[in-house]
DNA sequence: AACATTGTTCGTAGTTTTGCGAACTACAAA
DNA sequence: TTTGTAGTTCGCAAAACTACGAACAATGTT
């Protein structure tokens, strides 16, 4: 009989890939670091953090919100962003977890 | 005068968006948690834990190899691969420190 | 009302990613 | 020599990503 696995992908698995995909852009991890250093900031002074244009920015700023890490609120006329706190710390777990996987098996080749 | 900040993405920024960008996807996480679980282990018993067929394993193999992550060797007539774990240790900390990052301004929009 | 400010959304273009089957390489065994 | 095993590479297609300028929306100012 065939090995027949669980042949998916863990929730948890999911969940790591997709906050490491949405930091997977330079753009995005400047964000990410500048708006953790302070409590929050405008559109504004992240496009002047950039060497990019607005309308990029608002889209890396839209993938950022949607992976969940960061927030957005119109403060008109302006648009705050700020660190979404509960979810960085989530990630901030998944990234330790995976990172202190231990050896467990001796591995399958030895 | 404009603010001609440093528009470019820091060494360090591109090296851990690299790393984010390698580990962006639930396959790709798979493999590294499932070797970072052992010593070693061949293409067939990795192709074996995922849903997908072994052109784009070794696909994703070779993306992570790029990534610096994993390395492979040649143990004929299999191939036998592995965590880098110098670059594995570099990573770790580059995702330490990201998340450790201390709020040292008082943000932009106070 | 006309204009300025601040961002978002749209349309477009080019590149990259993801995935697969088929073909191929390298070696070992029958 | 033919066959089998273990993976990689190729060629292709669909989807997603990255980036930009232009157009737009929402509000405030003159």
């Amino acid at each position: 009989m065939e090995n027949d696995n669980n042949k998916e992908y863990s929730i948890d698995n999911e969940q790591l890939a997709r906050f490491a995909k949405a930091m997977g852009h330079p753009a995005r991890i400047t964000i990410l670091q500048f708006l953790a250093s302070m409590d929050s900031c405008y559109f504004g002074d992240i496009h002047n953090e950039l060497p990019i244009a607005k309308a990029t920015v608002s889209q890396h700023l839209k993938e950022l919100k949607d992976a969940g890490l960061i927030q957005g609120e119109i403060e008109t006329p302006k648009v705050k962003y700020c660190i979404n706190r509960q979810n960085w710390d989530k990630a901030q777990e998944y990234f330790n977890t995976f990172f202190a996987t231990k050896k467990e098996k001796t591995g399958c080749c030895n």
